[in-house]
DNA sequence: CAATTAGGTTTCAATTAGCAACCCATTGCC
DNA sequence: GGCAATGGGTTGCTAATTGAAACCTAATTG
């Protein structure tokens, strides 16, 4: 008994499984980023991902129940329904970068459009990257786990 | 004809669905973060992730042909086999802690353990965020799409 | 040399994705 | 007002993926 170390385990606790409890799903982040681009309507997303209607139908509805989209029934034209990103479908945003980022730096040469910019000077964003708390951009190797408790 | 506009399409240009194309699949997150972790065996993964032993072979067969994992037979245990993390794995890490700290704003409360801290000042590191081209942190109103070409 | 371990396959059931057709409340058009 | 078209779905059926459990084989341990 006692058992006093227990190395591996314990390394369940994160927010990761929450996250891709969503966002893991087949076409979640393609709907976000067309979402993103300015799409609101189902059958904007229809023809611009090319995905099947049910399954579009069926991914509208969990990312709207689980808050990160909302779904507007139009005034003007009764039949239309909008879709927009909530703060908290906005707050994807980083891990969507990251990860278009990463297949751009890793897959086939793709020219990457339209292309994100600062609003402000209008120049292309930086890569995406893990800051200490004063702002200093950390490699891999300046990475540390330590175990709290 | 002419079609002057064509203010839909052309939003496929991106690395997005390259990066999908494994990491979309249903465990290669957790086996990236296990991996990170400081996981590096079949059955480790297998009793830490609770995945099925079939899917957790094919996962790591596609992770291993995707460049992100390698795959070394141990030298002094003939049977077992190391899998680790390549560069191009590592290059994941700022889309995995984007996406588990968005899981731990918006997921019932995790305590997150273990920790990723600064190696420098063992202070946990902060948000991911998205950055201009000179280190301003830049939120969704900042942001800004513009058509190349 | 028998039992155990590591890393897999194989088989089969259950779940999910995808296609095509259908549905029905608006709208636009003559 | 009547009729076709549009927007946003559902339904039914097939194909692909996932998952549980059993099995396999080489290496290692006792």
């Amino acid at each position: 008994m006692g058992d006093i170390r227990e190395p591996l385990r314990e390394l369940t606790e994160c927010g990761l499984p929450q996250a891709l409890e969503v966002m893991g799903e087949r076409w979640s982040f393609m709907i976000l980023r067309a979402s993103f681009n300015g799409l609101h309507h189902f059958e904007e997303f229809l023809t611009e991902l090319g995905i099947a209607r049910n399954i579009l139908s069926n991914r509208l509805a969990k990312l709207v129940e689980n808050g990160i989209l909302k779904r507007d029934p139009c005034a003007e034209d009764k039949r239309k329904i909008e879709y927009r990103l909530t703060d908290k479908g906005l707050d994807l945003l980083p891990a969507m970068v990251a990860l278009r980022q990463w297949g751009q730096k890793y897959g086939a040469e793709v020219v990457e459009n339209p292309v994100l910019v600062d609003e402000r000077d209008r120049l292309p964003i930086g890569p995406i990257s893990i800051l200490s708390h004063d702002g200093r951009i950390l490699g891999p190797a300046d990475l540390h786990l330590v175990e709290r408790d």
